[in-house]
RNA sequence: CGGGGUAUAGCGUAGUCCGGUUAGCGCGCCUGGUUUGGGACCAGGAGGUCGCAGGUUCGAAUCCUGCUACCCCGACCA
């Protein structure tokens, strides 16, 4: 399982297929760059939604399930939005197969739809064909509405977790009576999104809004969290668009003031998706496999017995079972292997590889003097503790390795992000040193354009937060009101 | 869709140029034994339409033709 794990460290994408997911579907082109998520993995997406979930429901909002396919008119509503994703959706055309002689299953011709139904690429048409049969006054104001769903993209190039054909994700969209609110509640979400990857993901994000050409197809602002990787790649973690009234006035969604004015409604969409996991595994993990952060580990913890015989597993579990509940108590998970079938060794690189955070190896040694084996996980660090303090002390450990593996991050993206001011610069570092550039830009679309076919670096994002000095464009030498993020985009 | 590459057991591969025993090796898997505190060892065993279709030949993984899929680089993108 981990052979050429350690040679194959600079190419993630060459080893989650064999930590975490299985991407060999295809014979058949129609699941092209899909992916099938391994329980193991899958429980990793488990907690980062039930999380997700909690801060949703939290700030108010609640989920709805909408159809997966969308009748192609309601599709073609919106210009740029239909403009934005005509080229890569999944159309159904028939709804029945035949089966002619020597078995040979066709598509029937005599079961063609009258209208095709997209597969949807994401939710926005049929929410906002819904939307404007649920609202008709301000007192209908605002609609808060989350679904956790499948959508299908048909990309030309598939990335395993960061752009696979079919994903999991969570799309919000809300409605609202002002403009104001509108955006006061992307800029809410963006925020829920990088509290999400800072607190939880212990992935250090960069919050900013889109520039025109990569803004989301439909949206009037995009704002984004900009994730760096360990190889000096960004990596476009969470969205949240500010979509004006676009989507009102292609739907005719319009609602009573409380002067009885009629006025378009306005709103927001917001989404993240099973690419968070890509974004993990790429933050954290090293030679020896996946470094999980406590809170999101499928299990936090995990004891291995050290045993020859029936008895002494025995003798081992009556000591440690009541440390288990102990911890378990504390709403802490564990695991305990019991397998005879492998011996303590290969456990040991198992639950490495696995990122399990702790792991608490309990042999008849142990016994006797009391003391375990503590490993962590991310700086495989060992240490003995003492029986009676074994619970504290992995309490306290869990909260040190979730700050450690998020200072870490932040310190490597920190020396690895510069402040640029010539262009001639700019592409030396880009070339030699990946990653965060921080560099003056005149706001026009034909530099940006230029510097992309130039150097491959796009711009992550207009950051939020920050210094905000004026200066002078690295290209043109036009003014610029702030510095802006640049990198090498997954 | 353009450029490049690959396809041999569950995974990784040798063999292909120059056709010739029963297609070899490592990991994994199964059985037995010895082991068990960092991925155990020994012995035995199972597993292959050599991507698909056609052709050349006494004989094809190997040569020819066509097709398909996958990977990498672009364009596209959560």
């Amino acid at each position: 399982m981990s052979k050429g794990l350690t040679k194959r460290s600079e190419n993630y994408s060459q080893w989650y297929n064999e930590l975490v997911v299985k991407a060999d579907l295809a014979e058949n082109s129609a699941v092209r760059g899909s992916m099938v998520i391994k329980p193991y993995g899958y429980a990793i997406w488990e907690r980062m939604q039930a999380q997700l979930d909690k801060m949703f429901k939290e700030t108010g909002h609640m989920n709805a399930y909408f159809p997966l396919f969308i009748p192609k008119s309601f599709f073609s509503k919106e210009a740029s939005h239909v403009d934005g994703f005509a080229k890569e959706c999944a159309v159904v055309t028939h709804y029945r197969l035949k089966n002619t002689e020597g078995n040979n299953i066709i598509v029937d011709p005599d079961a063609k739809l009258e209208e095709e139904l997209i597969v949807r690429p994401t939710s926005e048409t049929i929410i906002w064909n819904t939307y404007k049969n649920w609202i008709q006054s301000y007192r209908d104001l605002p609609i808060l509405v989350n679904q956790w769903a499948n959508v299908v993209r048909w990309e030309m190039r598939t990335r395993l977790f960061l752009r696979t054909a079919e994903f999991l994700w969570q799309e919000g969209h809300t409605a609202h009576a002002t403009k104001k609110e509108a955006i006061e509640e992307t800029k809410q979400m963006i925020n829920v999104y990088a509290e999400f990857a800072e607190k939880w993901m212990a992935m250090p994000v960069i919050i900013g809004t889109k520039s025109d050409s990569e803004r989301f197809a439909g949206a009037e602002e995009t704002y984004t969290i900009e994730a760096l990787m360990q190889d000096g790649k960004a990596l476009q973690s969470g969205t949240s668009h500010f979509l004006g009234q676009n989507f009102a006035k292609a739907f005719d969604v319009k609602y009573l003031t409380k002067e009885n004015k009629e006025e378009f409604v306005w709103a927001s969409s917001w989404g993240v998706s099973t690419r968070l996991m890509g974004a993990l595994i790429m933050s954290h993990s090293d030679d020896q496999g996946l470094v999980l952060p406590p809170k999101l580990a499928p299990f936090q913890v995990v004891f291995i017995p050290i045993f020859k015989n029936d008895e002494q597993l025995a003798a081992i579990s009556e000591r440690i079972n009541p440390l288990i509940s102990e911890l378990r108590e504390k709403g802490i998970t564990v695991q305990f292997d019991k397998r005879d079938s492998q011996r303590p060794g290969f456990k040991f690189a198992e639950y490495e590889l696995k990122g399990y955070p702790i792991r608490v190896a309990v042999g008849p040694r142990d016994l006797e003097s009391g003391q375990y084996e503590v490993a962590r996980r991310d700086t495989l660090e060992k240490s003995f503790v003492a029986e009676a303090e074994l619970v504290d002390y992995i309490e306290n450990l869990l909260k040190d390795i979730q700050n450690n593996i998020f200072n870490k991050a932040k310190e490597r993206r920190e020396t690895t992000t510069q402040m640029v001011d010539s262009y001639d610069e700019f592409k030396k570092i880009i070339e030699e040193k990946p990653g965060f550039i921080l560099a003056h830009w005149d706001g026009t679309e034909e530099t940006e354009e230029l510097i992309k076919n130039e150097t491959k670096a796009t711009i992550r994002c207009i950051p939020i937060e920050g210094n905000k000095e004026e200066g002078k464009c690295m290209v043109t030498g036009k003014p610029s009101k702030q510095r802006v993020l640049f990198a090498k985009a997954y």
